[in-house]
DNA sequence: TTCCTTAACTTGAACGATCAAATCATGCAT
DNA sequence: ATGCATGATTTGATCGTTCAAGTTAAGGAA
């Protein structure tokens, strides 16, 4: 049980200083060839690493990460979360950085903020990930005032994006835009929008790929979109509203899985509502987002996010700005998402 | 910007030296009453809060507990770790602690294990803990080596349970027997049980539920049992098979959700299998097993297995291991699913 | 030779907390 | 009075690392 094997014992075998053989590891070139080799074969053999907690002791650097896990709402869309924080588990793992979960109660940025500051008063994470972002956010405000570091998955919707903070976000247009042109290209010609209620930048955005798909092969949008609480029964209530609302709407692109799984449920499972209008069975072309592990369990065509791609950006771009270069601006990556298709639409 | 408030910080404003602040922390009963009071008073004053890395140094404690996040496999499945991490992060800051992420690639126990030894070698976490145990767990084994405090979500499918270490798990077998039960109140009486290959631990708890819930009321199991892989599409071949070969089967009890999916697409979409059969359609009642959102997406009845409390339990179990007493022997905590019944039994 | 520069390495201090032992009162029995 | 246990507080050392400054030796220019 060699435990315990500290820099002085590397040293002192190694006939070196404990400071030769730090150097030996985290600033090989002002070592001679011959000593830095000579101390490596020693580490090697007594198995020495370094000891964090002294290390950020002295250096201030903690090399965690914090993210967060949020309680699930649905469960459907929750999936999307935990891909995440598995792609920033294994690229950190990667970079020499691990995670470290917080979660924040309901209040909102507040909460997440007092949750910002426990932890920066205790472990000292270097560094943020932080989700969902969205018009007015606190959060980033509150980091940049403090000087620490983070990155986003999302982009600032509020502030001008040109300077700012580092960022990662999925075009979310280009996906509604994708599943637009895909029912297009299969005869479909009034698509309707099943979206969040206005005001919110990711639901705006999603409406606006599938408005700007639809004005390009000159079809308008009135009459067509609605919007609602992001959950299954409050998106088959909706989605019925404007099936009622508009016989012709022969396909539905929806702001997310959850929606279009409430959707889903009145296209498979014609009732009374259309009977009463004269079509015994009206079949519906739905696609939603995110492809969740529902979608592909229920053959919902869905537009995918690249998910462990932004994870990965994300933490490399932290781990990035941490070690090497401060000097560099922040980066800002929209990755493309891509149309699933499935049995739905 | 008052940055960096140490405990001698504290000391100094309160004119008494660092250990008494420590210690009117710490060790409140050795100090006076109106001294702890005024270190007190000063403590929030200033924002004091101890660093933990010092404090690491010194006690060896990190107050950091590992968990592993699984790369998601079905996605269906998927959510029971998801739903345990946020569990376990909550109490986790409940009781002073932090959770703290880690991954392994596929190599099995071994793969596990050298993430283990990153992990004490580098951020000295507290204590792990462990989900999906299984027959000759090598991890469990590992870590009792070491003397590393850790709990299990899943008993020790080996070992004697008596002694051993703490775990905290799901009485599988009760869920299945309950699902059981509720088929035979619903007048089923031919009840198949789809479940996984013999020797996983809890695959045959589940099915051992089935099997006796069937036995208390006089019936066998001969011919409605297969087992196959836990995922959608070998579900559905299994579930077909078991069909066939029995058209008196008119329930399932399956050991997962996947393979309840798999079933239902069977029993939804009646295929030409039993239609050869004489039946134009067959209305078989599919129960499965862990309550995932699909399983609420689809109207599947399924057996809930209390994650929060699970994770709560373990976690509490090793802070009071940790902080508390040691001497206490480990517990063992059986926790009773319930059943949650929808549309499809 | 003497001085200076540079490369390679060593030494002492410091990060911020807690442990262990020492100090200083205080009260009480002898 | 003296001694002694007890309670309350302080002092010095230490955890393992890296920073900043210091030392040593070798090489080159004056």
């Amino acid at each position: 049980m060699a435990d315990k094997v500290t820099i002085a014992d590397v040293a002192r075998a190694a006939g070196v200083s404990r400071q030769t053989v730090s150097n030996a590891l985290n600033t090989p070139e002002v070592v001679r060839e011959e000593t830095r080799r000579r101390v490596l074969d020693v580490v090697e053999e007594l198995g020495y690493r370094v000891n964090l907690a002294a290390r950020q002791m002295r250096t201030g650097r903690s090399r965690l990460i914090a993210a967060r896990i949020d309680p699930e709402q649905d469960g459907i869309n929750g999936s999307v979360g935990d891909r995440f924080l598995h792609g920033l588990t294994e690229t950190a793992a990667a970079e020499g950085y691990r995670v470290l979960l917080y979660t924040a109660k309901a209040n909102g940025d507040d909460g997440e903020i007092a949750a910002f500051d426990d932890l920066l008063g205790a472990h000292e994470p270097d560094a943020f990930v932080l989700m969902a972002t969205h018009h007015g956010d606190r959060r980033t405000s509150w980091l940049t005032e403090r000087g620490v570091p983070f990155v986003t998955f999302g982009r600032p919707w509020s502030e001008p994006t040109a300077a700012g903070h580092p960022w990662v976000d999925v075009d979310g247009a280009a996906g509604t835009d994708a599943a637009t042109r895909h029912l297009l290209s299969r005869g479909h010609r009034r698509i309707g929008f099943l979206g969040w209620p206005k005001g919110s930048g990711v639901g705006d955005d999603r409406r606006e790929g599938w408005r700007r798909a639809l004005a390009e092969v000159g079809l308008g949008t009135a009459g067509l979109f609605t919007e609602t609480e992001d959950d299954v029964a409050p998106g088959e209530q909706a989605a019925r509203r404007l099936l009622d609302a508009d016989p012709e709407i022969t396909a539905l692109v929806c702001a997310s899985d959850s929606l279009a799984l409430g959707a889903l449920h009145v296209a498979r499972a014609p009732g009374p509502a259309w009977h009463a209008g004269g079509h015994p069975h009206r079949p519906v072309a739905v696609v939603g987002f995110d492809d969740t592990p529902v979608a592909k369990a229920i053959g919902l065509t869905s537009v995918r996010q690249p998910i462990g791609e932004v994870a990965s950006s994300c933490l490399r771009q932290l781990a990035h700005q941490l070690d090497g270069g401060a000097g560099a601006p922040p980066e800002h990556l929209l990755l493309p998402p891509s149309l699933v298709v499935r049995a739905s639409g």
